[in-house]
DNA sequence: CAAACATTATGTTATATTACCAAATAACCA
DNA sequence: TGGTTATTTGGTAATATAACATAATGTTTG
């Protein structure tokens, strides 16, 4: 018999909610390689400052990212490498 | 340089967009061990017929599931493994 | 074939997300 | 210090999603 706590899977489905918005994914899979800025995810995606800065805190907020402030510029990064395997079975199945 | 194509992440993102509601999260998981059909879950849920219905199809043309008509009951069931794997990665986290 | 059961589709309303703008904050440099 | 660059925050309008009720479809079984 199933049961279902409606708590349960909150915090974990944030996780996904997270990265499932195409502009959230590719930030995720450009950080795969390695940290980068976010004015260079503003120059490549082409929308507002405050739109990437959004994204990134949704990011930050699941978990998924964590970011690092040096100079003028704050670097972000993935706080684990599990993440890129859950990408990989994603991408191999569309 | 980092280059983004808008359309690039979009169908990959729905993935994880469908994985990212707790109703949805939860069915998964109890599809972790074989399938289910639906009656089950609206019993478990404890919410209308239709509500299950629709959050199966959505998690259905994501491909995270797929189903088996047999006799009065459709039964559902992942489609692969690794979504296991993407769920053990997501719970160690949170 | 028709009744009964299981599932899907449609329309609607409440709520959540997205993206932008403008303003606030923070760090560096002249 | 004052100006410039980098980023975050708050407000707002357009759009998307969620959940329900109800209607429609499809299957099984008598």
């Amino acid at each position: 018999m199933l049961n279902y706590d409606k708590t349960d899977c909150r915090k974990e489905a944030n996780v996904f909610k997270a990265l499932g918005h195409p502009t959230r994914l590719w930030i995720v899979k450009q950080l795969a390689d390695g940290e980068h800025c976010v004015c260079e995810f503003v120059a490549a995606v082409g929308v507002d400052f405050s739109t990437i800065s959004q994204h990134l805190a949704i990011l930050k907020r699941a978990g998924v990212i964590t970011d690092d402030k040096r100079g003028k510029s704050v670097y972000y990064r993935l706080t684990c490498p599990c993440i890129l395997a859950m990408l990989d079975c994603v991408e191999k199945r569309t």
